[in-house]
DNA sequence: CGACCTGGTGTTATCGCTAACATCACCGGC
DNA sequence: GCCGGTGATGTTAGCGATAACACCAGGTCG
């Protein structure tokens, strides 16, 4: 019969290798002073017993673990979908496990409940996706001492963030649309308590004056296709609107379905140009051009500041963007004569 | 000054309770035999001093830890996304905290690696969303011992298991274009190696089958808008296809873009039905009828069976299987006469 | 009425690791 | 040739919980 023994223990391994279980940990943490002969005795014992350190008792010693926790909606929006995966795989590659805490909505009370959660567990840091203002003012309760780093949050807030640089892909959308001969460009803007979306409308508004451009007013409407499609609706029974930037792919999507029942043709009566650059974006009708974000990007640098105030303690600017690019496909053309 | 103390500890909290350190572990445990009024004075002590068990320690002396292991691809992939999604929120509402583990292509060695990386973690369980085979093959490196839930993964394996039932789903589609007066459905199937491509082909099959229609080949592509078009490229050119059933959303998309570019209406000249029910379906052109899993449910199967596991150490029946529900919506019409 | 249970509590050992200090052989310099 | 430094290793003391057992008061029961 077999015996189901205990996993190995440091001990266990020093026992082997014929040394002291400070040796062996000592090889484990590659401190200087081991022999390369005991070096070696201490590794093959290691894995002739497939020995794994207990993170659990190096964590109770050092009070630091190797978690980093991250608060999310629970939602599949492409951005914020992206930038998580992006950021589990540079965190996973630099040795530090995530935590992923969901929240069904961006509430104050629910990202500090996920916050908490996290400190219980007692992670090394914390990375907030709170793109919206109450995301935003929940962070207030969090209580300094804890590494946090916010991704798509509030710019005027002091706090360690990183965003995309949603004014530029903005600026550089609408300069595309007039520069391809549109007197102005409307906008159809994500929720106005996003950054991201208040980000695009600002971009989007100084490209408008920077050519002296008419600013028509803002068609609101929130991240879906159904409310593109309501918007596009509208913009598609007035003629003088020849050219359309969405912020984002999916409202774009329902923009161009609302031109197509209607029967204006897009690229040549209107033009559109959407935000994300989401997968299948070159294969709406028409491809859409629009402005792709860099997310690993985004998650280098949102591990990175992390990786900062778990060694200094402060960061010398805490703030980041990333420069997103547009990326042009065939849904803009020259304005109707 | 203020002294950055430690963090309180059980002993702490002991002595402003004026009792000792194992009757808070008691009262953090719901033992029954602690006195009401202890039990309070405790709580109140708790409170006060702002006390958070600390994990590690506890970790340390059960030798068991309150998280699960998720084993994910590194995709923004509609399904998987909003699978993976679902399970946290599950599992974070049972208290359990959910680390994920990403892999950038689903091959044996990447799965093994990240299978490694939660084992050091000492998580309680497994979750391998494995939606192909080679994901599948690396699951039988995996050592026993470790509970351990595929979702999506091979069923013809005995291992514990959570699906959407594919077959069904794909049957129903394919049903309802036949149902609609189509003499036979063509397929534009998922990547071969993966499972739910697979189950899908079988259950179209098996709705042709079932009415003696004529089984046209399968036109293979992956999972992209970009494959879904050259495919209804090939299938535009046809003017026997009337119908036809892809097996996701935004194959779909590549082949109602194809259709349009070809001059073919959709749904008066083909039929199109997709699988996923990605948000913006509805606002394909034309709004796209699909079939739609429920996620949830599946994430909710998936926790269930690896709480099972923690407790029985073996689950009688160990695969589930969960029905999606076809959508409909305005890509199916009855075939031109 | 003493043996025995039982509910409430405290005491001690222990989990597996790291930090700090202790030890010891060996080296070079005066 | 003794002293102090240094490199390699061992010894000891915790980290903060839970588990196991000890203890004690009070009630039950033969």
């Amino acid at each position: 019969m077999e015996k189901t023994s205990r996993d190995p223990a440091m001990t266990d391994v020093a026992r082997l290798a014929g040394v002291s279980h400070q040796t062996v940990s000592r090889v484990l943490n590659n401190h200087p002073n081991v022999r390369e002969q005991t070096r070696l005795r201490v590794k093959a014992a290691i894995k002739e017993l497939d020995y794994r350190p207990n993170r659990a008792a190096r964590a109770l010693v050092t009070g630091k673990t190797q978690l980093i926790g991250v608060v999310a909606q629970n939602s599949t929006l492409y951005g914020p979908a992206s930038l998580l995966s992006a950021f589990e795989e540079a965190a996973g590659e630099a040795g530090f496990a995530v935590s992923v805490g969901r929240v069904k909505v961006l509430d104050r009370d629910s990202i500090a409940a996920a916050v908490e959660r996290h400190r219980d567990q007692r992670v090394a840091g914390i990375v907030v996706i709170a793109p919206n203002s109450s995301a935003a003012d929940a962070l207030a309760d969090v209580p300094a001492g804890v590494p946090l780093v916010t991704v798509d949050g509030d710019p005027d807030r002091p706090t360690p963030l990183v965003t995309v640089d949603q004014a530029t892909g903005a600026f550089d959308a609408t300069k595309h649309l007039i520069d391809a001969g549109h007197e102005t460009v409307w906008h159809v803007s994500g929720p106005a308590d996003w950054f991201d979306a208040a980000g695009r409308v600002e971009g989007w508004r100084a490209a408008l004056d920077a050519t002296s451009a008419e600013v028509p007013p803002v068609v609101a409407a929130d991240w879906s296709a159904a409310s593109g499609y309501r918007a596009g609706q509208m913009l598609a029974r007035m003629p003088e609107v020849t050219a359309v930037f969405c912020s984002n792919d999916h409202l774009a999507l329902g923009v161009l379905r609302a031109m197509s029942e209607r029967g204006r043709n897009v690229p040549h009566d209107v033009s559109v140009v959407g935000f994300d650059d989401v997968p299948e974006a070159a294969y709406f009708i028409p491809p859409l051009t629009t402005v792709r974000p860099d997310f690993a990007a985004v998650a280098r640098e949102t591990l990175g500041l992390l990786l900062e105030q778990f060694s200094d303690g402060e960061t010398a600017r805490p703030q980041r963007t990333v420069a997103p690019k547009l990326v042009k496909r065939d849904s803009v053309a020259p304005p109707p004569r």
